[in-house]
DNA sequence: TATGAATGAGTGTTCATTCAT
DNA sequence: AATGAATGAACACTCATTCAT
């Protein structure tokens, strides 16, 4: 793996651990064993490196969400399925990156800041997207609101990042099922109203 | 209003705005026309003020939280939504709190931490109590994972943080029917059932 | 004398002999026996400190001008002869400040060079005005011109501090004689012309 | 022109610009779209560089010096007017050249700064020999300290470097002019003595 | 000839904290 | 109850220089 590659697995790794204000460059590169001269050379800035993991992050993200939207074989229910199976394995995945990701945006500088959120704009947007069409194509009730179920549903995979243990009682795959019932049928028990 | 009050009111309002470790003590005294000496009269170290301001925050919604608990005029599903009313109140009351409550817990020392994190703890098993009675009582379904849903609704609602804006096109009372419609009957639509 | 005035007086002295970029505030401290802490607890910065240096020996100048140009009692020649003593004596009494303040400038930022650079504009039209007076009032010849004859005598009188030395062969008083002696005669034999 | 020369010609341009100190090899180097590498393949230090610059500057003022001094066709006067013309000229026409030499004699190193110094005290030490051999040839006055007018007359012409623009409202021929004059003749109105 | 990677010592600056008064 | 002076350890970052290729 190139230098470069080293000190981001690295910083992300203490990033998430002791969070990226309280991580010196001497922490990254102690732990890689090189000096800050090395660290410089790869990179302008500390909040450089930041940006870099962000981007990577966030991009994978919209590219996995465009390869789900293209597709013309499914219906919009079984895209949002897909989505919010995306985001929680990226969590059960990339957890480290996506504990970094969502706490760490406000060190960014103005300028990456902006093009992260607009990142994030775009795939909240991308979410909705779907939402509205499944209400359109009868999917979906057409009583609440798009923008409102859009961030409750992001809400809910989001914060998984704050809990969620790939090695725990529950898999990645059992948090998907329960949060797609969840969210399609509700959890009132509904023998009430068929009675 | 006393000295000390006003020193936590101006952090807090500081820790909001640019973050914990990036607000400096002599930040806040300047903000209020006094000196690092008073600032230190009253505080052991920048840390315990956190750990103060935490507290505060969580316990002001366990009382809220035992309260509603406490209630036996009203039945799970009612207790739920108080809840999350309560959360998303508190985020539209005291949405500066809430953002450092949820972003700078990272900061406090691992007595504090563990002392807050129990708090919450606690909160979050007092919900999934009330969501398990449900569940007993045939208000809620059995087949869903009481802690899974659980995250999934502290997630909805604390997620709120990260957007909401009193001031914006949604109200907070309509992000809770919202929630609650979504939580109880899901998005899907029905009538293709009853058809 | 005070802390601060300790700080200014080393740094002048360090900054003649080592330069202002090749001095380090660490350098400045450990004359002093100080921390580093306490040399920013005086200054927001090293610019700063390099500002306030200039600021007094322009602003001396000035005053001292000031005094001499609003003397009633002796005509513009007198006037000229009391500013290049004025300037000689400044560089022997001052030399290390002189000095620095010939040097440095450069290391000044943008607004604090202006600040400055307007000061040193200011003595130099009031010399120029003496020169102005005196033409007009017969004193001086007229046909040369004020500014260039102005910018002669100051880098005349300037330029000594690259090489005056006090304790040298030569007295500022005869310096001063010979300038003015130079300035208002010129250095050619004039017996040649009476002949 | 030569890799070695455009290092030299694009470091006075910066170095005249930012400062010795405050340019490094790496500006220096991506001003000309090369390496470090390269740098240091033609110059041993940064420190030589300038020693470079510094040599070619007073090397060529010696040279050109020297054929004045030599020249048997015109009196001291003459050579002194040529030798403040060469002087401007060469703030005219090496404004670069003429400001980094003036500036960065410190940051030369101890052996360097030798070399130098001589030189210009032997450039220093020929005006004054015209000077003196203008008194004894009855060219000039004998009551006036040859010592302190050679620094008077170097002070004059070197001063301009500092503000001395060559598209300004006077030309360098002026300014030898008026400086010519000055130093020949005074400036004070002559025709009080001779009415 | 020239490069690219790496170093190591240094820089200006920040800041939580202490303490005599 | 509050101040002002001082500390000391840390921080992000720079840069002249080296050297294998």
């Amino acid at each position: 793996m190139s230098v470069k590659q080293n000190i981001v697995e690295q910083s992300i790794r203490l990033f998430e651990t002791k969070g990226f204000s309280e991580t010196s460059i001497q922490d990254v590169v102690e732990a890689l064993g090189v000096t800050k001269g090395t660290f410089y050379y790869y990179f302008q800035s500390k909040e450089q490196l930041l940006k870099e993991i962000h981007l990577m992050y966030i991009d994978e993200l919209l590219k996995r969400q465009e390869q789900i939207i293209r597709r013309a074989d499914i219906n919009n229910k079984s895209k949002l399925m897909e989505i919010v199976r995306l985001l929680v394995n990226q969590i059960r995945e990339n957890g480290r990156s996506a504990r970094v990701f969502f706490r760490e945006m406000r060190n960014l500088n103005p300028e990456s800041a902006a093009t992260v959120k607009q990142k994030r704009r775009t795939f909240r947007l991308n979410l909705q997207a779907i939402i509205e069409a499944g209400m359109r194509e009868g999917e979906f009730r057409q009583d609440l609101r798009a923008d409102l179920i859009t961030f409750a549903i992001l809400g809910m995979c989001n914060w998984s990042y704050n809990w969620f243990n790939p090695e725990g009682p529950a898999t990645d795959e059992q948090l998907v099922e329960t949060y797609m019932e969840t969210l399609l049928h509700g959890m009132e028990r509904l023998n009430k109203l068929t009675k």
